[in-house]
DNA sequence: AAGGTTTATTTAAACGTTTAAATTGATAGT
DNA sequence: ACTATCAATTTAAACGTTTAAATAAACCTT
């Protein structure tokens, strides 16, 4: 149209060779006035690169999922790249948090191929529990960064530090004096309950402080049982001072379980939750809990996987990122007795 | 490798021509041992069909977003497309809910010509709020479904139904007795929160019941403001009877302002809201609420788009979907009076 | 005006796939 | 043995782009 060869549109286009301002002006307008866009398809088609990465999601109804990908979108858009996302839906196909993995085998391999088969330059895989995961990415000889969970074999990881958090906080109850501790942990194998639960035992060691098994039980992380569990904590003459849920939606359980009881948190029993849920955003006294990192999350998965991508980095690579603790007033700001 | 040309080797992978048993079993065999994998952008070169459709939404991290990404992709892997996601991430970017997002009209640019350069067959927009949205998405002869919003000009839309339900709501509460109402509106100019307030006058005109202005005021969406105007309809002799907030987070706030002033839900105030929140998941007594049809307005999103892709259906559809109400005890099982 | 240099443009191959058309090979019917 | 039919396979063009190499055009030098 513009009475030049697609080698000079093309050179218009990407500034690759020296055009006279005529032809340049000319094929410009061709452009605007056409409409034209180039095909990102046949472009890569040559290039062999995509600058297209894949974002295979568990699930991508689960709270930090969108959260995650936000992340991963922000640093993605500064760099250049786009994302192709894959959701595995795993929340409605999913039998139990514990059912394996290896049964959605095929589904993965069907977005994996998918994946591929559009050329991207590598894979975030975000997790819809933080766990380990057996090696389901064939290889597809492009990086792959796991986040919100990490894989057995080959691959990078991007987590946060469940443990470290736990025993900062267990840390700051102790300062402000309380010893009598409860806690209501998470479901029973689930790994962020272990870690969290680590973090709280080995700040209670260094302090030379005894917890009572009974102290420490399972909440199955909703709400009911978190309820019943507090209540079991409380219904005794010397009940914890302090109870530290494993996340907010138990300690929710355990506000209206001490409400239930007539116990005033926290002048009878302090709470503390860990998630900064949505759920708790509105009970009063406001919940002393943990901000899990995300978004970064999703920043360092993305830097993480371009640096891999061109090579600056090597491939296993483990980062772990450190929560925030949110201040509030379900624990005493004058600290106990 | 298996001594064969590409055509055969194509033909074998698509059965789209009569092969021999011995060529396709050689092929086969060299395919799985070199884990070949088809490249799909080559593919959709010449097809020009990529079975690709972009899901370019405003914000993720809004929580219906996920949602409704959730329903498109059901249906997405169901017809066999995939689908490449565009975060404009304006809850980050705007300043007020109002500010006019042609100031925006640079990033959607550049995402639509993208996700054009992508050759997707479609795009489906997912608005962080429902409203009128000026014409934003230049036409890349494909066709657009809007979810969650709706477009001054060219294209589809998915919604729900705000009207309707609240007309239902109101008539319920109606029919247990219920005669002076308080509402606690949404955001002034928020295109839900006139609607949800006409269907509720609409219910009351019906009934022939006048309500008082100074019973309807504005809430602003959030819990503060939700938690004072409940107090200032509440702190008066002849306070309403239900309050009717037009969201969760707004219902919490009047939970806490009934709690402060001593009053009961519902023996001295019932309440009803609106979204089925995860905020208003465990307040006590479960509050009576609406459940908006997010999932569904993704599947029905979905479905226009591929039968708009295929022809099947004309090009400016208005979908508007029901919603559901949620019982609860925030309202008296029995009836008033 | 011839030659040399620089600048601007075109040519042609390549990327990985599909598909209409052509070719080959085998089988069957005369 | 020849032709017709059918099945299996190959050839070659096409999709839209990039880019090395070739060519053309313009401008200097002498």
């Amino acid at each position: 149209m513009a009475g030049v060869s697609v080698a000079t549109v093309s050179y218009v286009l990407n500034g690759t060779a020296p055009i006279s301002d005529k032809t340049r002006e000319k094929v410009e307008r061709i452009i605007r006035e056409t409409g034209y866009r180039s095909n990102m398809l046949a472009k890569s088609l040559r290039t062999n690169e995509s600058r297209l990465i894949g974002i295979l999601v568990e699930d991508i109804t689960v709270w930090h999922t969108p959260q995650i990908i936000d992340g991963i979108n922000e640093i993605a858009e500064r760099q250049g790249y786009h994302t192709i996302l894959s959701n595995l839906r795993l929340m409605s196909k999913i039998a139990s948090r514990f059912e394996d993995i290896s049964n959605y085998q095929e589904d993965i391999d069907r977005e994996v191929d998918m994946l591929a088969g559009m050329q991207v330059d590598g894979i975030i895989y975000v997790g819809m529990h933080d766990r380990m995961l057996p090696e389901m990415i064939s290889d597809i000889g492009k990086p792959v960064v796991y986040c919100y969970c990490y894989p057995m074999g080959r691959g990078s990881s991007v987590r946060y530090d469940n443990e470290e958090v736990l025993y900062q906080l267990t840390g700051l109850m102790l300062k402000k004096g309380y010893r009598r501790f409860g806690v209501i942990g998470g479901l029973e194998g689930s790994e962020p309950a272990a870690l969290r639960l680590k973090g709280f035992q080995r700040a209670m060691k260094e302090a030379g402080i005894e917890v009572p098994p009974e102290n420490v039980l399972c909440g199955g992380w909703n709400y009911k049982e978190g309820r019943e569990t507090a209540g079991k904590l409380l219904d005794r003459k010397d009940f914890p001072q302090i109870i530290m849920a494993m996340n907010d939606e138990m300690a929710v359980g355990v506000y209206d379980a001490a409400t239930e009881l007539g116990l005033k948190i926290p002048e009878d029993v302090a709470v503390t939750g860990f998630d900064h849920a949505a759920i708790a955003q509105h009970i009063s006294p406001e919940l002393v809990t943990v901000e899990r990192p995300l978004q970064a999350m999703g920043y360092h998965a993305m830097e993480l996987l371009t640096e891999q991508i061109s090579g600056r980095e090597e491939e296993n690579q483990d980062i772990i990122l450190p929560c925030r603790i949110i201040p509030g007033a379900s624990v005493r700001a004058d600290g106990y007795r």
